[in-house]
RNA sequence: GGUCCGUUCGUCUAGUCAGGUCAGGACGCCAGGUUUUCAUCCUGGUAACACGGGUUCGAAUCCCGUACGGACUACCA
């Protein structure tokens, strides 16, 4: 590793919301400057004008703040490399571009998009691939086929053209990539790549090689989707005679069946988040579900993604965002692709749950509960949480675990009278329902300790009984600690619970 | 089609660079135990080195080939 500071970005394209695989990619850049004592770029990659979709880069900058991600430098704070938006950094490309023009890397083209077409069309017929490349840049219309006067004409007539890298006729590229280790490929296969646009705006491949020389990026950690177009790169900072970048270039993530890349359409079809936020697309208004809608938590979400084609090699699976940062090493990400998996998310937020406080989870339920049309302290809402947690995945899901706290069952399970509701349950009931009258106090460790006395004294079944006085009180067989439950929702709710369910179920049919 | 990348339990993965523990862990699933129910929890189980050659006393690990998968192949990023 080079003695530079470490200093990396994450430029997305405002072209829609942030998919998970781009989460992680800007998590592992994020995690890999935390390391390293480094910085984090956050730059705005809108050289396609056509794709621009608005409110996009909010969405971003929304995404990262939710996930605990940050930038020391970028479009949301600004910095001495600035702006970093390209769309404002025009000029810049447009200098760049010439340098390369006039030093013979680069050269203008005229070739219409239509006649580029009809070429790829014939090569095709004849099973041939088309390449605009060494071999046939001669006989196509560039300004390496004419003369200055033919080419100032051109120019001046305002007619439309693009700058193509001229890429090298016969070339082995070495490249190094962290992940990876060292690739090569021959120059000759590759594309006289297109680098200014018609439109008078660069393409990615300049912009980003011109951005990161500029910005002083140290580190370039991208998808792998980026690896095909590394030798253009490479070649493209020799050009400029900079030192390049290290590069490393992540697995994608999979589709949870089947294979190939994750997408939009995968999360709607499998019934989980592809996005971290919820997306409505403002053309069609069509709604995608997030992560932080459905319930994860973002430490979470953020544990799980990075656990996602990294690993510690440890066995250490929880991990805050500082040991994350801690733990990271870009050498110990893998080189294939991993699959989905909701059932492990779920897990993982499972984790965060139980480890969060009870009155941290009774905030955060209580509105859901507001919403079901019930009232309560905060103090009793934690209470109760703190005796459900274990069960639940999500916040969403506490609630039915609960609703008997709050709720005085109006129905009782018939599968469960069926087979807990015996002979003498009635009668057993009804003495109970008398013992505890007399309780004093009320708390869960006393009113246990009198119930099993009278049941030892009496000689019944303690499954017997406990079983029928949990449907009579909760109205199904489920819960927490029975007692627990009794002393939670009072004494008076407990007596009104077993008059309402004697009359409700009464004694058992011959 | 071409170029490049990849391939260990169903899934995430350790182990591969420096060949040599019944290939380890987690999620899921299954079973048993604890329990007044359900769940938790505990214990156990299920299940993998893509295939074929080679090198070697010995290969998941090194080499070659094959198959399969993926990415890229735009005046998109």
């Amino acid at each position: 590793m080079s003695q530079k500071k470490v200093r990396v970005r994450f430029a997305p394209s405002p072209t829609g919301p942030l998919h998970i695989g781009g989460v992680r990619t800007a998590l592992y850049n994020y995690l890999f400057a935390k390391k390293h004592g480094g910085d984090f770029i956050l730059r705005i990659e809108d050289t396609d004008q056509t794709r621009f979709v608005p409110g996009a880069q909010q969405y971003i900058i929304d995404s990262f703040r939710w996930c605990g991600i940050e930038f020391n430098e970028g479009v949301t704070k600004g910095g001495p490399f600035g702006p970093y938006v390209q769309s404002e950094r025009k000029d810049i490309y447009q200098k760049y571009c010439e340098q390369l023009i006039a030093s013979g890397h680069a050269y203008y083209a005229f070739d219409t998009p239509e006649a580029l077409d009809d070429l790829r069309k014939s090569f095709e017929a004849e099973k041939k691939t088309f390449t605009y490349n060494a071999e046939v840049r001669g006989q196509l219309n560039n300004s390496l086929n004419m003369s200055k006067e033919e080419l100032n004409a051109l120019l001046m007539s305002g007619t439309p053209y693009v700058v193509r890298f001229a890429m090298p006729e016969e070339r082995i590229v070495v490249m190094n990539d962290l992940i990876r280790g060292k690739v090569e490929v021959n120059a000759k296969v590759l594309d006289d790549k297109v680098l200014f646009k018609s439109d008078g705006m660069p393409t990615y491949h300049l912009a980003n090689i011109v951005d990161d020389h500029l910005m002083e990026i140290s580190h370039v950690i991208r998808g792998e989707e980026w690896l095909p177009s590394l030798p253009l790169h490479v070649l493209l900072y020799e050009a400029f005679g900079w030192e390049a970048p290290e590069f490393a270039h992540l697995p994608l993530l999979l589709k949870p069946e089947g294979n190939g890349k994750l997408s939009k359409r995968d999360g709607d079809r499998l019934g989980f988040p592809v996005f971290p936020l919820e997306w409505k697309d403002p053309k069609s208004g069509d709604v995608s579900r997030g992560y932080r809608e459905d319930g994860y938590f973002p430490e979470a979400f953020v544990n799980m993604l990075a656990l996602l084609g990294w690993n510690p090699g440890t066995e250490q699976e929880l991990f805050s965002m500082d040991e994350l940062a801690e733990a990271f090493a870009i050498e110990r990400v893998g080189k294939s692709g991993a699959k989905f998996d909701p059932a492990k998310a779920a897990w993982f937020n499972h984790q965060y749950l139980i480890h969060k406080t009870d009155e941290d989870l009774a905030e955060l339920f209580l509105p859901l509960l507001q919403a079901k049309g019930y009232l309560a302290e905060p103090e009793y809402v934690a209470q109760v949480i703190g005796l459900v947690k274990e069960r639940v995945n999500f916040v969403s899901e506490l609630w039915d675990q609960v609703n008997f706290f709050f709720i005085t069952p109006e129905e009782f399970d018939p599968q469960a009278i069926k087979k807990r509701w015996k002979a003498d349950s009635f009668n057993q009931m009804t003495e109970l329902r008398a013992l505890l009258v007399g309780i004093e106090p009320f708390d869960a460790p006393h009113v246990e300790e009198v119930t099993k006395a009278w049941i030892e004294e009496k000689g019944y079944g303690m499954g017997v009984i406990m079983n029928a006085f949990r449907l009579i009180i909760v109205g199904a067989l489920k819960g927490p600690h029975l007692f627990d439950i009794v002393s939670m929702i009072g004494q008076e709710e407990t007596l009104n619970r077993m008059d309402r369910g004697l009359h409700e179920i009464g004694p058992k049919e011959a």
